[in-house]
DNA sequence: TTTTACATTTTTGAATGCAAAATTTGCGAT
DNA sequence: ATCGCAAATTTTGCATTCAAAAATGTAAAA
């Protein structure tokens, strides 16, 4: 196994709250399960540490990180920054296939809106964002937003999702969608900024927290 | 040694041109200068080639990371970004006391630029610009933003500095300044922004480029 | 003389082994 | 029974070793 690949799948096990936030990493069970030495296997979680994915402690070992509030708010603001950045060069840069793409994109996950499917709904939300994201046409801006990303989802907070939010979140993806059409950097940017500042207060609102424990509160209201 | 600073030490070595652009990376001889062996080396390296400074080649070892026009325009790009994000941020949390801080390097930096010292000059101004990013608060913007100089800073380009640019860059560092005193953020990143971009026009039309053999041509004017 | 096939050497990537550090366990004293 | 302390165990971090892949050198053939 390739070592990018050993960062990937170490990278997925965290993703999936496999390894619970704040939890210790189980070394020998890592190399058992992935088959490979404990060599790869710490060069891999040396290089997740270097991402914030993972927390080394000198002679005490690796642990899945455990983000703060402060954190949260903190990470939410570069991937704020992150999306303005991109929607902006995305206006310069994108084509006319890319739109329709998107746009399809768009109408999909308005689809799932209108039945109520939260899941997809969400799958379509996260695919449009990347879209623009990669349309940006720069991959270091993609490398970091990738990153950030991972970090926050990490997370696994889950909001509540009234409907009054969700008819708003879909509102502001009418617009967005509408910028990119009109090519309207500033615009866009505008409206990513605000899209991404009510996700941020949803979140952050509804108390997310990680306990000591390792796994993580959900406050829903 | 700490695995950290084998990490610090080696981002040290590229970043002091010592192997340059492209060039291999000796691991046996670094291990002896380091007096470590290949196990911590390595790991490093793949750390670093996860920040983007050193390029793995399977079966074929590590290089010293090359930038091609496009890597750079593209970090110039981001830098901006996330420097306009840390201006707007820095005016709202910034303290007094910070603040007199900047204006001291300020002025310092304006007097070096009187003497016409240009080493000076620009360690004052890299001092500045990190305050701001250290004002916003935001670790997270901080770690991303370091990251980053530090691949553009590698490639060790050099701009004819004209006196003309030059009184335009001191110009538009008294705006900064002005702007962060009123913590107008929306100006200040404006600023910001226009202040990278002609960075970033310098930079690029002087001609930058990362040849194969691994030093590096400097197109001056 | 140039080119190609093959053997040798070097280098890479990963597994194993070993010493140091931390954690856990066991036992005696209170 | 509980607390404290020392021995045993486990775990970490690194050096070494080993196999596989790539680079290099050599010699024979065109």
């Amino acid at each position: 196994m390739l070592h990018e690949d050993v960062v990937s799948r170490i990278r997925a096990i965290l993703l999936d709250g496999e390894i619970p936030p704040g939890a210790r990493i189980p070394e020998r069970e890592l190399c058992e399960r992935l088959e490979i030495s404990r060599t790869p296997l710490r060069e891999a979680l040396k290089v997740l540490a270097a991402e914030g994915l993972v927390q080394l402690l000198p002679h005490r070992g690796s642990r899945a990180a455990k983000l703060t509030d402060k954190d949260m708010r903190d990470l939410f603001e570069v991937c704020q920054g992150l999306e303005a950045l991109a929607g902006e060069l995305a206006c310069e840069r994108i084509t006319d296939a890319e739109i329709d793409a998107i746009a399809a994109a768009h109408a999909a996950m308005v689809q799932h809106y209108r039945d109520g499917d939260l899941i997809q709904y969400y799958r379509g939300n996260r695919a449009i964002h990347e879209a623009i994201v990669s349309a940006a046409g720069n991959p270091v801006l993609a490398g970091l937003y990738t990153s950030v990303t991972a970090r926050i989802r990490r997370a696994r907070y889950v909001t509540p999702m009234t409907p009054q939010r969700w008819a708003l979140a879909v509102k502001e993806h009418d617009a967005i969608l509408n910028a990119l059409q009109r090519r309207d950097g500033a615009g866009l940017s505008h409206i990513l900024r605000a899209h991404l500042r009510h996700k941020r207060e949803e979140v952050l609102q509804a108390g997310f927290a990680e306990t000591e424990g390792g796994d993580l509160t959900l406050k829903i209201a």
